[in-house]
RNA sequence: CGCGGGGUGGAGCAGCCUGGUAGCUCGUCAGGCUCAUAACCUGAAGGUCGUAGGUUCAAAUCCUACCCCCGCAACCA
């Protein structure tokens, strides 16, 4: 029965080049819809831009172009690296969008219109005027992290004056306008309610944060959590913005928050924008809609973890009447660093994720990107270690194994897997569960080779491999899942070692145990291929290339696009490939890369 | 005492929540195989799990203190 499954990432601010840690965030929310997919689920994959803020404002106009001019070629450069890296995604979250502009409208409106019967002002947004350092040059307001060591602002600064601005401010603390809490028949205290929301989806075993050590670093930023948040700005400052619905006043477009956080729900199909509302008004008969999809999965950077997903949104859709049940979970992931040091453009040691892909090619990218981190955590990224994975795993444990299968195949049976009596391999082992538990491959020799094999199909290790793979991307650990995947590759190259094929080919008798061997092998390779797909999916398609393996009940249409679904994790399973099924010609799917030009 | 993460054989990591033979990948050394992308298989060497205490029959794993490294620290993704 197919589950909706909404995941989401981060926006990118289009004010630079992509650079590998977004293209990290992308390629991993990528492989867990596509391994949802895999497994049959429907999937809304959302990826999509910041294109607002003043940023991107001051650098259109260094440019001498228009704003939108400057995001859209920007824009373009992302959605290029994300096709390039063969980033499947379902919907695209563009900031200037129309239909996003209308939706932050919508809820600012209803937020607006959400009064206090006691003052007829809003119960969580208010204007006031705060008095702060301006400095003229970089139109920017300055905090105290911008005072030098001698506690004046630098001369980078030019001018600065104290001004007044006004603007407005959503609640995040307790006030006597919000809403009464039933927990405790007091005016809500968003940051109390957060504390304990997260205490509860803790305790329910469905944690708001993953990993879970995040959680206590995010808890100890709510408790401190003080002040409300600036949601605006005038427009007299920033014009690249989305402006204030007409009854709040003329003069204000909104700041960064109520913006890019609402994508979320800008994009989601069944969502009716114009009313800002959360259940759909129309859609087309069997689709889903927002209340079918919601709440997402937020792939995030630790980085914007606090304030803004962990604090700020909660809050803001607790103000927008979603449920406790209805809140999103955050899947926050860590840093790629370079020698420890943190990625940054003044230090010049910016990873360029386009340069790779071209020079090394999406997959291997991919793979080293999934497999050389544990999710959650930090990693050094490092160019020869992606070579090293990349030939050791894929070159030579997997590539090599196909491309040896198939040979053998050609060689000694001319591509042609035999009838197997699969009823005979399987009806001689009764209850073989009860003496396996040791079974190790390495450990057989000829005169039990081929019960050896009955074992692996008997135990069915590809199914129960598959098993321990869906167990660790349901906990989001990428690499553990790939592990499995090799793990396999691994046990077949032992078990061509095991039962030597080039002896049996030599010896009549033994035609039997050559075509056992070359069965499981192009089988266990299938099953494989399947297991890599979300995180390489070419090379997927490459080994059922190379097998011939085609699903029928597809039909051709199911061909057409790679995006649609041409098998399933249940395919996992032995006996997919028919007997007598004839194989490909083998071509080296991972051509090893050699040595990189000296340096 | 601002918050959080990390310190495990040459390199990079997992294990720590739910104590009980220290595991994986790469590298090194030796041997084997020849179907294969100079690939594959087998074996070996190499670690007092940051330091010092504590709890326990038993600690990398729990507790305490300390040392070192790294990120974040409020509207700057």
């Amino acid at each position: 029965m197919a589950e909706p499954f909404f995941i989401t990432t981060a926006i990118d601010y289009t004010n630079g080049a992509p650079h590998i840690g977004h293209a990290y965030e992308k390629v991993l929310a990528d492989v867990l819809a596509r391994y949802h997919r895999l497994k049959g689920d429907d999937v809304f994959f959302l990826t999509g831009v910041d294109q607002h803020g003043q940023k991107v404002q001051q650098s259109a106009e260094k440019m001498g172009v228009a704003p939108q001019q400057f995001v859209d070629d920007v824009t373009a450069k992302f959605r290029a690296l994300w096709d390039k890296l063969n980033v499947r995604y379902d919907g695209w979250a563009a900031t200037t969008d129309t239909l996003h502009k209308e939706c932050v409208r919508a809820n600012l409106q209803k937020l607006w219109d959400d009064k206090d019967p006691a003052t007829g002002e809003s119960r969580w947004i208010y204007k006031k005027t705060q008095r702060g350092f301006y400095s003229v040059r970089q139109e920017q307001f300055l905090t105290d992290k911008e005072r030098g060591a001698d506690g004046q602002f630098g001369p980078e600064w030019g001018v600065v004056e104290e001004r007044d601005e006004e603007n407005f401010y959503f609640r995040l603390t307790a006030h006597p306008s919000l809403p009464l809490d039933p927990a405790t028949g007091q005016p809500l205290d968003p940051r109390q309610w957060l504390l304990s929301f997260i205490k509860k989806r803790s305790d329910d075993g469905r944690p708001f944060v993953i990993p879970d050590f995040r959680v206590s670093e995010l808890e100890n930023a709510v408790e401190k959590l003080e002040g409300d948040l600036c949601i605006s700005r005038p427009a007299a400052r920033l014009q690249w913005g989305i402006p204030f619905p007409e009854s709040f006043g003329a003069g204000f477009v909104t700041y960064v928050w109520f913006d890019a956080l609402v994508n979320y729900i800008s994009f989601v199909p069944g969502h009716d924008p114009s009313y800002g509302e959360r259940t759909a008004v129309e859609r087309p008969p069997g689709t889903l809609g927002f209340a079918d999809w919601w709440p997402a999965l937020h792939v995030i950077g630790k980085d914007i973890m606090i304030p803004a997903h962990g604090v700020y949104w909660p809050i803001m859709l607790k103000a927008l009447g979603f449920a406790d049940a209805e809140m999103p979970t955050l899947l926050v992931h860590g840093w790629w660093n370079i020698s420890g040091a943190k990625m940054s453009k003044s230090l010049g040691n910016v990873i360029d994720p386009d340069a790779l892909a071209d020079k090394y090619g999406p997959e291997a990218l991919r793979y080293y990107l999934m497999s050389d981190i544990a999710t959650g955590k930090d990693a050094d990224f490092d160019e020869e270690r992606l070579v090293i994975r990349y030939n050791s795993d894929l070159a030579n444990s997997l590539g090599n194994l196909l491309n040896r299968t198939l040979s053998m195949a050609a060689k000694y049976r001319e591509g042609r897997t035999a009838s197997i009596d699969h009823s005979t391999l399987f009806g001689s082992l009764e209850g073989p569960h009860l003496f396996l538990e040791k079974f190790d491959i390495r450990n057989v020799d000829d005169e039990t080779m081929q019960s050896a094999i009955r074992l692996w199909m008997v135990r069915d290790v590809p199914r129960k491999w598959s098993e321990l793979y869906g167990e660790s991307f349901e906990r989001f650990e990428v690499s553990s899942a790939l592990e499995r995947a090799f793990d396999l590759a691994a046990q077949l190259n032992q078990l061509i070692q095991t039962t030597s094929p080039w002896k049996l080919a030599k010896d009549p008798t033994r035609a039997t145990d050559l075509d056992a061997v070359l069965y499981t092998l192009a089988e266990s390779l299938r099953i494989i291929a399947i297991l890599i797909s979300p995180v390489l999916p070419q090379a997927a398609h490459g080994i059922f290339d190379q097998l011939r393996w085609k699903i029928v009940e597809g039909g051709p249409e199911a061909w057409k696009d790679v995006n649609n679904r041409r098998f399933l994790l249940a395919d996992a399973v032995w006996c997919g490939l028919p007997d007598g099924h004839l194989l490909g010609k083998p071509v080296p799917l991972f051509p090893r890369i050699e040595a990189a030009a000296e340096k």
